[in-house]
DNA sequence: CGACTTGGTTACTCGCCCGTAACCTTACGC
DNA sequence: GCGTAAGGTTACGGGCGAGTAACCAAGTCG
């Protein structure tokens, strides 16, 4: 048990920042599979193509890997946001901008979707890193609203706006998510509908409108 | 090391019942903090006072724990939700009864919301289970929307109707969380909220109003 | 008072999977 | 052409935790 005089000298041998990139896009899709705990460092080192002590040896243990993973995917995703809302616009468009690219990467990024919104919720260690980040897109779109919203002069309670935007968000998510289980579905037109649901009932809201509970 | 002459009778014995539920109380905890995979059936049977095979006993292997846990969450929930929106009242006053009740019942049920909402997606053999919950809450809102919608005599798309629903139960989901988040918030002022967003801005949908996307 | 059922326990087995030690081989600098 | 580092491998240790076997004790019903 010992030969193992190589024959096949398939082109292999690469060089590391190629090979990483290969074992987050392994890792991600694992992860987004199977969660955190019920994948395993050999099938992502598998599906890399490569041996699991490569894995260790580049991106750490399990845990950084998984963290690694979210880093670049939760990056990938701010970066095309931002890009594309430009901050000197008009407060619909850059709303308008921002969904559109958010809708985009989700439908050309399933799996790192998934990891960041099914797997990283819950388990501890990586829902603080998770929550910061969205954290920082509620936020955006409450200074978006703040915006629109005193440039008519009106005024809202911080909590009242933090509240709002939190609701969109979550509507933005849950129909990303939807998308993600419709690959027959257009980004593009998802985008819009949900720019509907946002700046129309958002508009109504700043517009001073409010429904009040009935007595009882 | 056999002795064990019980000194301290301390009044256990309970009826199979009762433990069940001790049992899932336990389990719904411990899976809400640690997720399905990172729960130990010990802490499961040491948190609800009990030795682990009586766990194995009355609930079975670790995966019908879970299946049972959402089952008895899920079904709580579905029905503190289908009590109080009476499906012969108006539109309005239907989903504000429906968002108190689940707000409510969130508040009050952080644990069993974290095991549905933020455990059970994911992991495959739980996902298909949580997405038919899910599927027919949106199915009960789109219903609703149809329903003020027709009596205004208007009609929109199966698949528009379905995607509005969809953001609205995401939005009600999100601050259902941030709720469960905020210990010191008030589950009926955040019901509002939610309605106001959601009444305001279906409505205008509702009306034809509409928001297109700028050329380019 | 026995016989049996129901509630309960301790103390294991056994497999999976993270993480590593030890070793190989191709390229490149000098 | 030779040392050394960078890319790569196989094969194992060891722990943790799901699930079980075997056994105990208290009601309860003829």
């Amino acid at each position: 048990m010992l030969a193992r005089v190589s024959s096949t000298p398939t082109f292999k041998r690469l060089p590391r920042a190629v090979r990483e990139q290969q074992m987050l896009d392994a890792a991600v899709k694992v992860f987004s599979r199977r969660g955190f705990h019920a994948a395993s460092m050999d099938e992502i080192a598998e599906d890399a193509g490569i041996s699991k002590p490569m894995v260790y040896a580049y991106l750490g243990t399990k845990e950084e890997l998984f963290v690694a993973c979210l880093h670049r995917e939760g990056t990938r995703m701010m970066e095309a946001i931002a890009g594309a809302a430009a901050p000197d616009l008009p407060a619909d468009e850059r709303l308008w901008r921002g969904l559109r690219a958010f809708f985009g990467f989700v439908g050309a990024h399933r799996d790192g979707w998934a990891v960041l919104y099914r797997q990283a919720r819950g388990s501890q260690p990586f829902a603080g890193e998770l929550a910061a980040m969205r954290a920082r897109l509620v936020e955006v779109v409450a200074g978006m609203l703040d915006h629109a919203l005193r440039a008519e002069g009106r005024e809202v309670g911080e909590t009242e706006l933090e509240v709002v935007a939190y609701a969109l968000v979550g509507a933005t998510e849950s129909l990303a998510d939807w998308l993600a289980d419709h690959p027959e579905a257009d980004p593009e037109k998802t985008a819009t509908r949900m720019m509907n649901v946002a700046w129309l009932g958002a508009g109504q809201l700043l517009r001073g409108a409010t429904w009040r509970p009935p007595a009882g």
